[in-house]
DNA sequence: CGTCAGGTTGAGTTATATCAAATTAAGTGG
DNA sequence: CCACTTAATTTGATATAACTCAACCTGACG
């Protein structure tokens, strides 16, 4: 029974977990109290569209749990997606009143919601706010340059090779202790929701992942639960430059 | 004889052609005057590519006058265009050492250039820098994810007719006053860089603008000097919402 | 045990890429 | 001003990666 879960949940800033990676990052202590006194949870079920595109957005938030896509959607239903949303990212636009993509739960998701308006306010008079929000609107300009060579240039093989690297990585970052060895995660993603990502349709999605399964780069137990024995033949296989992409 | 061309250029900010939308668009008069200290002008030929990717780089700038892109490329030489720089854009990443991408002027270009520490630092003491800085990134994030959908999903026809309505929005944009009727461009970019930007190769491009001259949707005088006799033509051809995607 | 969403696999089609040749445009130096 | 060169572009013929349509699995859940 899918529906809006208003449930509000109240954590102290100083335990939550995205603490330190998200907008409030580099919020003091009297900073992090003015952003309390506007913040509140939101919860959503897996599969639940949380925003339209166009919809009225009179608030911003970080995902604290969970993961979200953002969508583009054409006229006759072709989609793509155009961002994954992770712990600590950042969904909405300070100075926009409308949201320009649908953005959907792939996980049940927790958010941390901050009211537009005196957020914009504190935008002005906190300036370790703004800063950290250049930062990662940045990062994620980078992040969509990276996946626009994907999208305009990669095989469809590449293409899933890059995801599952993508992902693997991300993995790898969130988990407190590097795992040395093989890389071992649930794949957050349908088939049809990796196509979207992918600029594929689900069968080549399908056929891929069958023949990287076949050829020994991937490990797949069921449908979802992904083993990478080798992460130097993944990288390989997604024809990205050799060296991790290192960047400052 | 194309070399590094360092004529110093020196204009004052007041008349600036970009003083209104560039970077420093929100700074008062003494901001401005800590910018004017820091800047100097550089010229670039077309052809030249002035930074790659992994170059150090001890400055960030404001694209002052000409068309540079920004260029991803694989080991094997595919390319995917991924910025494309009109004047008062802004290049470089304040907080980074190393290039991520090729930058190449495809016209004669002047930059705006900033010592990158004095940058950071002002970015500091100046929170009109940062607050543009922090807007323009939003809008290219939103401009990459609309490319995104573009890349991923879009058919080479549409893909055309989509770069067409971009560079004549654009070109229009610039002008003083707003031509009613049909419109008229030059293109900026070769076929190859046509095709370097929408996925494509440069035969398809040619196909495609041939195909879109034979059915009356553009005209074309030379191989460069294009006309649009019907925007909400192009624009359907384009594939993309009839309404002109007004955000906010 | 039946149902249903998610996933796989197969056969045939098609849009775009690739390879190759011809055409146009813009110099450049005599 | 005229051959000659060269880069950019167009056009043609063919190949192929990915799409489409369709059938068939698989596993979770009531």
């Amino acid at each position: 029974m899918p529906m809006q879960d208003m449930h509000l949940v109240h954590h102290e800033c100083g335990d939550c977990p995205i603490r330190h990676r998200a907008v409030c990052a580099r919020c003091e202590a009297d900073e992090l109290q003015r952003l309390e006194q506007i913040k509140y949870y939101r919860t959503y079920q897996a599969g639940q569209t949380l925003i339209w595109s166009g919809d009225r957005m009179d608030f911003v938030a970080s995902v604290v749990s969970g993961i979200a896509t953002l969508t583009q959607t054409m006229e006759d239903g072709r989609r793509q997606m155009v961002g994954l949303l992770l712990p600590s990212d950042f969904v909405g636009r300070p100075g926009r009143s409308t949201a320009a993509y649908d953005v959907t739960a792939t996980t049940d998701l927790v958010m941390c919601c901050f009211r537009k308006k005196p957020f914009e306010e504190l935008m002005v008079s906190t300036p370790h706010i703004g800063q950290r929000l250049l930062e990662m609107t940045l990062d994620e300009l980078d992040a969509a340059r990276e996946w626009m060579l994907l999208l305009g240039r990669k095989t469809a093989r590449e293409k899933i090779a890059s995801l599952l690297a993508i992902i693997a990585r991300r993995d790898a970052s969130l988990r407190v202790k590097a795992a040395k060895g093989a890389l071992v995660f649930d794949l957050p993603l349908t088939r049809e929701e990796m196509a979207d990502y992918l600029g594929l349709t689900l069968e080549t999605v399908s056929r891929q992942m069958s023949a990287l399964k076949r050829d020994g780069v991937i490990l797949l137990d069921g449908k979802r639960h992904v083993t990478i024995p080798d992460l130097d033949r993944l990288l390989e296989e997604a024809g990205d430059d050799s060296d991790g992409g290192v960047l400052d």
